[in-house]
DNA sequence: TCTAATTTGTGCGTATGTATG
DNA sequence: GCATACATACGCACAAATTAG
């Protein structure tokens, strides 16, 4: 039996018409794992059809994760196990508790019907570039955080533009790909405007902000809402052997500062909530037990992941602000 | 180790893999100056492929000024003191806050002197084996968190022998190896012996251990202290609905069960250090400020970032327990 | 000096996947 | 669907230098 069959009076387009033939075949062990398949020309000529139509075949399969490619050699027989039909790649700066939240209810909206891969970049760009070259042609989806990395959209735009997704950072140049995002800027002004009957016994605001792995964003969403209400206000990039005045609040992207303003706090004996207080980014379970509850501004990371989910699965192409809220507790 | 190592499935072109390990055997002094490289027919006979694609990589090295040819006798290494820099092969299990603080300790030991990828395992043996592989021949040296991976140790001799390191943990397969590792059956049974005269207090001792990323000298260690002193065990998988006996003492390896555990004394309004005791593993900053102070018992991820640096830099070959302490604070 | 074997060097052809218009 | 240029891989033939015998 000819191990590609085409039919041209099948409803079927060609180009699935090969898919099919090839995934019978290796269904029925007539294609072993590794083996060698037809080179496109030879393909196209026996079949009397165009290269690109048999290369649209092979680059499904590819993205399947049924066959690999080796330039000068050939197409081959990558796995055997039956695939689904969508295979995602997932490539996040780092995993946290909360990026762990996202990931997870990502997955359980995804359920089985496609398979994720997912990678870290750790906001260091040759990784960066290295793993998305390398996926690229492999997956249906390229989910991707940017993070505040620079130099990364022309990397991104090498990507089918079809299936990209952007996660939880955009910026300028990835601003007119579909997106799941936090808008900082915008996140931190309402939450400090939401918090502002409690913020109205303080009077200075210092925002913590070491500008590494933090959005710029944030920044100017703080530096407009002290300007707006004509507040005394100051950004340091680290708290080293500060000493806390009374009357301060610190607003603080990162947990390394929280924890150092808090031992700071306690060996001054002053009380966290009058006679200074905090307000923390991106909640999670041991803040609500850490100097009886640390008021924070957070994203709803569930939600980031279930919203993505569903974009992708329905092929939707929106860009979507994940909503954001001040979540008041002890420390204000 | 032989001198070109080839991986039909890599993503690199075969003639780039042969200059790779041309380079990498000139960085690791392998071959020195003026050697005589083996002959572009006996490389394409002993690894079955063509003469063309040995010439092809030869030529790009000739290029790049490292090795240069005389007719009719051979290939030479003409520069040592290359461009190269030495290549560093990291495959972690997981990223979360403590593995960071000891990638980045590593990475400014490291320096400038070598560049650095980073890759994850997932505690999966498919992905373990694939990147490991993969990897093959591409480093100069290769850093490995077997975490509790069983199957995993045959895959790792397959790299060059005098390349590898263990990191984190090690096992009986791989203990010749050099490493940097904790001793977690001897480490949790000094730490405990060490807060003896603050458990002393409690009378039923509970470890939670779900025992899929864990490694299992936690539990022996765990049990034999327990069972030296007598004391009332238990080993439990994890924390699900259950309630607080008074006097009983948590053992808690995971963040997650930590924060289950506290809410729930919270709810049963029990004073965490009196009516019963906490233990948490791997101290981070966080933990100092939870409730009044979480005791710990943690190894010094910092320092194992630097030995480990200190080790590969100096090339020596020597198996190190990292140090690891408890830290005592107001939760026992 | 001649020869055979081995080595690099060169040229040409073929086949394959990849990228672009 | 067609055309073109490019990168990778393999194979063959032959020339030129070296070495061993």
């Amino acid at each position: 039996m000819k191990l590609i069959q085409l039919q041209a009076q099948s409803s079927l387009p060609k180009y699935k018409q090969i898919v099919r033939s090839i995934e019978i075949a290796i269904q029925e062990k007539r294609l072993q794992k590794n083996d060698h398949l037809p080179s496109i020309n030879k393909i196209s000529l026996e079949h009397g059809i165009s290269r690109d139509t048999v290369l649209l075949a092979f680059d499904e399969l590819k993205k399947r994760g049924i066959v690999y490619s080796r330039l000068g050699k050939g197409y081959f027989v990558k796995s055997t196990e039956s695939q689904v039909e969508m295979r995602i790649f997932l490539l996040f700066d780092e995993l946290n508790a909360f990026k762990e939240e996202l990931y997870l209810s990502f997955l359980e909206q995804i359920g089985n019907k496609a398979q994720v891969d997912i990678f870290f970049h750790h906001f260091n760009e040759n990784l960066f570039q290295k793993m998305v070259n390398d996926s690229n042609g492999n997956y249906s989806k390229y989910i991707i955080m940017p993070s505040n990395l620079k130099q990364v959209s022309s990397c991104i735009k090498q990507l089918p533009r079809e299936d990209v997704y952007i996660l939880d950072q955009t910026n300028e140049q990835l601003k007119e790909l579909p997106s799941v995002h936090q808008h900082f800027e915008k996140d931190i002004f309402r939450a400090l405007e939401k918090g502002m009957h409690l913020l109205q016994k303080y009077n200075r605001f210092i925002l913590i902000f070491p500008g590494e792995k933090e959005p710029e964003g944030m920044v100017i969403g703080f530096r407009t809402f002290c300007e707006k209400h004509q507040l005394n206000y100051e950004i340091i990039p680290n708290f080293d052997t500060k000493t806390i005045e009374k009357g301060a609040v610190f607003v603080i992207p990162s947990d390394l500062h929280l924890v150092q303003v808090i031992e700071q706090g306690k060996s001054q004996q002053l009380n966290l909530g009058t006679d200074y207080g905090i307000i923390s980014f991106n909640d999670m379970p041991l803040k609500k037990v850490v100097e009886n509850g640390i008021t924070t501004i957070s994203t709803d990371f569930k939600k980031m992941g279930t919203t993505l989910a569903k974009m992708v699965l329905s092929n939707e192409k929106k860009q979507i602000e994940n909503p954001s809220d001040l979540i008041i507790r002890n420390s204000l």
